[in-house]
DNA sequence: AGTGCAGTTGACTTT
DNA sequence: TAAAGTCAACTGCAC
């Protein structure tokens, strides 16, 4: 039987592996995985998610040995590599899941694509989660989705036959593949196995008060469910999470029928979990935005908002200069909002933030320092180990405004305080500046008297930066550009255009008159 | 004891 | 997945 090339992108796992399955049906298989300099060299990537996509090989390549297989790892830019594979031990079909990637990673597959047909070698590319290529219409989307998500994921193989004598090929740190190490110190680990744990402990335990939790940076730590870089490095499918999610729901449910603890506890668990399936749904609903539009990655989905704001190199129409201090201030963590700052430090740390935590750093860039969202999207993303381009991209449009089809969400550092870390643990764990300042100050450090700031050891312009921007000044400025804009025809328009192309039908749509 | 008033709360609207 | 602005009702207190 010939031999089967199975490439390994953003699916590291052997369960619900779709090529793998596929492959291993038709002869011996040839397991690959590509560094790729061309994506370690995009603004995007950065050093700690190498370093999750390693944990993750070594675990699949275990996986694959206990099976009897080796897992095949090579360096380069691509079609090159797979060339050069071919050469050493030719196969027949390459087998892939689908990729919503940036450019660089589109433009990698036709490369790819046009190659296989050039050497008379097959391709197939399985869908990889709730995504639809070559989508026509968002109508029925929802119902596509749940329907591929109620599908049977495919269990791991007992077996795959490998191909003997390829030389393995090492797993490499980011400093033997020439990159800065990683800085991410207390990131989440990588791998299949783990993503599993993290799945179960979830389910079991930390999705009683999901709900209530996520929005705060220190109840949503645990109780966030922790899934997505497993989710984005594809340790799990999101099928896998849903179905598991679904089963649970049904235990919880039964729980309940038959007294098996406290009702209203259990009410809330089985919200919960239907709250967490709903979000996964959204995150395929994001990726297939930018699926259907790669352009935005780039350029605004709503064309009509170009040149409102200025980007690194270009000033805005209204000659509106880039505010590089105010950037850069904000990639350091030292905008003179402690909530603000103590999210950035957290990333910076962790590569982790609750997802209001993050809506709120992109509103602080794109509203209160009025920055195109470029740049600030490449920051957070590099920063983010759960980086995954269609949710990173679509979201920050949505948060920055461009897309024209939501409201505007412009947040306050001071009330997020008060509301999500009124206790001041977050805080005073990430901004240690202000450890010994009680956390009704944390708001608005710099309006308590000098004196006082003394004596809470910590004087606000000399050991904390006083606030780079004005937050009511500024929210209001850019509510009000914002409003004005938004009434424009131009706007509008297009926003008609966006909405019918890309907005979520759970609400029926509004007549266009 | 009722009145006036500053300050607060909450619903609703606007941006 | 927002928050400010507005307005009216309410509260507590002084006189």
């Amino acid at each position: 039987m010939p031999t089967q090339l199975v490439w390994f992108k953003r699916d590291l796992r052997v369960a619900d592996h779709a090529p793998l399955v596929e492959a291993a049906k038709r002869g011996p298989c040839l397991c690959v995985y590509f560094y790729e300099p061309e994506v370690f060299a995009t603004a995007e990537f950065d050093s700690s998610h190498l370093v999750f996509i390693n944990e993750s090989l070594v675990d699949l390549r275990e996986a694959l040995r206990e099976r009897g297989a080796e897992l095949v790892i090579r360096t380069g830019r691509l079609p090159d590599v797979f060339a050069k594979l071919h050469a050493e031990h030719p196969f027949a079909t390459v087998w892939a899941h689908e990729e919503t990637g940036q450019l660089v990673t589109y433009e990698r597959d036709k490369r790819v694509a046009r190659w296989c047909r050039e050497q008379g070698v097959n391709s197939y590319e399985a869908p990889a989660n709730g995504v639809v290529r070559r989508l026509k219409s968002r109508d029925g989307w929802a119902a596509g989705w749940r329907q591929r998500m109620q599908t049977p994921a495919l269990p791991a193989l007992e077996r795959v036959v490998g191909v003997p004598g390829v030389e393995a090929g090492e797993i490499r740190s980011p400093e033997e593949l020439g990159l800065p190490a990683s800085t991410k110190h207390e990131a989440q680990r990588g791998g299949e196995s783990l993503g599993r744990q993290v799945l179960h402990s979830f389910l079991r335990q930390r999705s009683a008060h999901y709900r209530a939790d996520m929005a705060s940076p220190n109840e949503g730590w645990d109780g966030c469910s922790r899934l997505s870089p497993h989710l984005a490095y594809g340790n799990l499918s999101v099928r896998q999470a849903y179905q598991a999610t679904t089963r649970r729901a049904g235990e919880v449910r039964r729980l309940k029928a038959t007294g098996g603890g406290d009702a209203e506890e259990l009410t809330a668990w089985g919200e919960s979990l239907k709250s967490f399936e709903s979000r996964l749904s959204w995150h395929c609903h994001f990726i297939q935005k930018l699926e259907d539009e790669p352009a935005i990655e780039f350029e605004n989905f709503n064309h009509a908002y170009d040149g409102l704001r200025p980007d690194v190199d270009t000033p805005a129409n209204d000659r509106t200069p880039w505010n590089a201090e105010g950037f850069a201030a904000w990639c350091e963590g030292r905008t003179g909002y402690p909530i603000i700052d103590a999210s950035m430090r957290c990333l910076h740390a962790t590569g982790w933030i609750n997802f209001r935590m993050r809506a709120m750093l992109a509103s602080f860039a794109t509203y209160h320092l009025w920055l195109h969202w470029r740049e600030p999207a490449k920051y957070l993303a590099s920063q983010f180990l759960d980086y995954e381009p269609g949710i990173h991209y679509s979201q920050f449009q949505m948060q920055a405004g461009t897309a024209g089809i939501n409201t505007t969400r412009i947040y306050s550092p001071p009330k997020q305080t008060l509301d999500n870390d009124p206790e001041g643990e977050f805080i005073h764990r990430w901004v240690p500046e202000l450890a010994d300042m009680p956390p009704e100050h944390l708001g608005e450090p710099w309006k308590l008297p000098p004196l006082l700031q003394q004596d809470m050891g910590c004087v606000i312009g000399r050991d904390y930066p006083l606030p780079i921007v004005d937050h009511l000044k500024a929210y209001r400025a850019a509510r009000d550009r914002m409003h004005a804009f938004k009434k424009t025809d131009a706007a509008r328009a297009e926003s008609r255009r966006v909405y019918q192309k890309h907005g979520s039908r759970k609400r029926p749509m509004r007549r266009g008159r």
